[in-house]
DNA sequence: TCTCATGAGTCTTATATAAATTCCGTAT
DNA sequence: ATACGGAATTTATATAAGACTCATGAGA
């Protein structure tokens, strides 16, 4: 019922890159530095693939997966062609973690916003449509933020795993099923 | 027929959310 | 000098506005 949209995490090389010469090192099908625009190197292992940005640090971070599957065989994939090219130890330890989950869901449902954040509490609400049509709701327990929108679809981000943000998407199908039976 | 204008329809961008990262500018 | 905020990236979501293309009609 909640799908991943994306799937965000971070890892540390530990050792200091010259991120210009990582880049010519590398033969990728996309790779991008330009220090004007931006001060991370971005790689793609394949075409249209998850994101990988690089920075002189030797920190690094994967973005744009739709499973975490996907993203921790993106990680390997990358710890081995970097250690194909000795710019890493093989055994390298990145403390590799996922960062951010987005997630996306259905509510059975459309809504009234205005009313449902009447319902959710203005405290730990944002709606103002003319900004952004989509109602911000932050749970007061449940570490995630969801955007709800007046046609039933939710985005849910912020949460580190899925568990919590099925919890916090749960949370709110019981406060909008509360809310329409009053 | 050719050119210009206007209309319609499509496409892009901005708006907002989270997280990691580093660097640059500003402010104290 | 230190501290802090904003910048770019990804992704779903949905609105509006501006940019843009193509067509058709009218006037010359």
């Amino acid at each position: 019922m909640i799908s991943i949209a994306n799937a965000v995490g971070s890892g540390d090389l530990g050792v200091e890159l010259d991120v210009a010469e990582v880049e010519s090192d590398l033969d990728l099908p996309y790779t991008e530095y330009d220090p004007s625009n931006y001060h991370g190197l971005y790689l793609r292992l394949v075409e249209g693939g998850p994101l990988i940005t690089v920075y002189r640090s030797g920190k690094y971070i994967i973005s744009g997966c739709s499973t975490f599957e996907q993203l921790y065989e993106t990680n390997d994939a990358f710890l081995t062609t970097l250690s194909e090219l000795d710019i890493v130890d093989a055994e390298t330890e990145t403390g590799f973690t996922v960062q951010n989950v987005v997630c996306t869901a259905q509510l059975d449902d459309p809504v009234d916003l205005n009313t449902l954040s009447i319902a959710l509490g203005l405290e730990s609400v944002e709606y103002e449509p003319e900004q952004f049509p989509g109602l911000i709701y932050r749970p007061a327990d449940h570490p995630a933020v969801l955007l709800v929108f007046a046609n039933g679809k939710i985005v849910i981000t912020g949460a580190s795993d899925v568990d919590t943000a099925e919890d916090a998407f749960k949370h709110l199908q019981k406060q909008v099923t509360t809310y329409l039976e009053q």
